[in-house]
DNA sequence: GCTTTCTTACTCGGATACCTACTGTCCGAGTGGAATAGG
DNA sequence: CCTATTCCACTCGGACAGTAGGTATCCGAGTAAGAAAGC
C-alpha cells in the first residue's frame, strides 16, 4: 500500500501557488514549477490535469498561460488533494469472501449485517479521512517560515 | 492507493482459526483454508507465511500439520495483520523535493523542522493506525453470530 | 492614429511506451505418523 | 507382545512467471498576445 508520489508534488505545488497569489494573480507554466522543485514536467502536468479535473486548480491555456488555484487557499484540504491523485475509492475493499467456499449455499438473512472486518476497515479509513480534512493549504502556508516563501516569490518573479 | 487483496484475506483466516480454536486446537491446513473461502490455494500460503513471520500465527511442519493462531485472539489487533501483509513502512513517503530544484543551494538551517506536508501526512496515518488498532480478532469473533462459527465448525469437522 | 487581420510562440491535454510490484503458480526440503520387521 | 526401523504421505517454504497500475514521455489541438497591414 504504496501513496502515489503525485500526491506530495501537488500539495507542494498547491502551496506554492498560494504563495505566489499574495503577491501577484497571473498563471504559472507547469514546465516553471516543474523546474522549481525539480521534477519531470510532462509527468507533473498529468498530476496538475487530476487537479485541475477535481477544481482545485484551473489552467489558463494560450500565451502567458498556466495553472493557478481556482479557489481560496483556506477551502482547499489535504483530503481534496489526495482524492484528486488517488480517486475517491476508499484503499480496503471488501469482497465478500466470507459468502464464499463453504458459505456459498447459506442464506443471505446470515449476512445481512456488513462484514465486521469491512466495518473496522472502513472505520479506520474514515479517522484517516476526517485528519487528513483537518489541514488546508493555507495552514501549511501559515506554518512555512516567512524566508522560504519569499525565496520562492523571489525566484519566480525574475525570467 | 490500494491496500493488498491478501489483507482481506488473513484478517478471515485469523477469526476463522480462531472459531476453530475454541472447539480444539489442532493445526489447520493451509489448503482446507483456502477452499473454505474459495481462495487460490498457493497464494494464500504466501500470506501465512507473512503472518507466521511477524508472530501472528505459526505453522506446523509434517503430517496433520498446518497452521494456528500463535498468541491469544485478543492480542492480535487488525494493525498487527495489515503490518504482516503490507510492511511497516508508512503509504506516504516524504521525498523533501522542497530541499530541490529553485532550494538545491539553500542552507539546510531553513528545512531543519520537517515539511509541514509530511507532518500532517504522518499525523493522519497515525489516526488510521490507532484506529485499526483498537479493534483485535477477538472483538471480530465476538460480533460474529454464533450461527455462522457453528457453521465454520461444522465444515471443518468433518472430513 | 486606429482597427482589423494574421502570424507566432506558447500553453494545456490526451494518447502512447516502460517499469515496478502485486498476483498467481510450481516444485523441492522437511517432518511426523504409521506400518512393518525383528527381538 | 514390545521396540526399533523404515517408509510414505502430507505439510510448509522459497524460487519462478504473468499481469495490472503507477511512472515517464511525446506530439498535436487550442489560445491569446503581439506584430503588421490596411483604412
Amino acid at each position: 500500500m504504496r501513496m502515489s508520489e503525485g500526491v506530495e508534488w501537488a500539495a507542494h505545488v498547491c502551496v506554492l501557488l498560494d504563495w505566489l497569489n499574495q503577491g501577484e494573480l497571473t498563471p504559472v507554466p507547469a514546465g516553471r514549477l516543474a523546474e522549481a522543485y525539480d521534477l519531470p514536467a510532462a509527468y507533473l502536468g498529468k498530476q496538475l490535469q487530476a487537479l485541475t479535473r477535481a477544481g482545485i486548480t484551473e489552467s489558463v491555456p494560450g500565451r502567458y498561460g498556466g495553472v493557478r488555484l481556482a479557489r481560496p487557499a483556506a477551502s482547499v484540504t489535504l483530503m481534496d488533494v489526495v482524492a484528486a491523485i488517488e480517486g475517491p475509492e476508499d484503499a480496503f475493499s471488501c469482497t465478500e469472501i466470507r459468502q464464499q467456499g463453504m458459505n456459498s449455499g447459506n442464506p443471505p438473512r446470515d449476512f445481512a449485517q456488513p462484514c465486521g472486518i469491512a466495518h473496522a476497515m472502513r472505520s479506520a479509513e474514515l479517522a484517516w479521512r476526517r485528519e487528513l480534512a483537518e489541514t488546508s493549504i493555507a495552514d501549511l502556508v501559515a506554518a512555512t517560515p516567512t524566508r522560504v516563501a519569499d525565496g520562492a516569490r523571489h525566484y519566480f518573479q525574475r525570467a
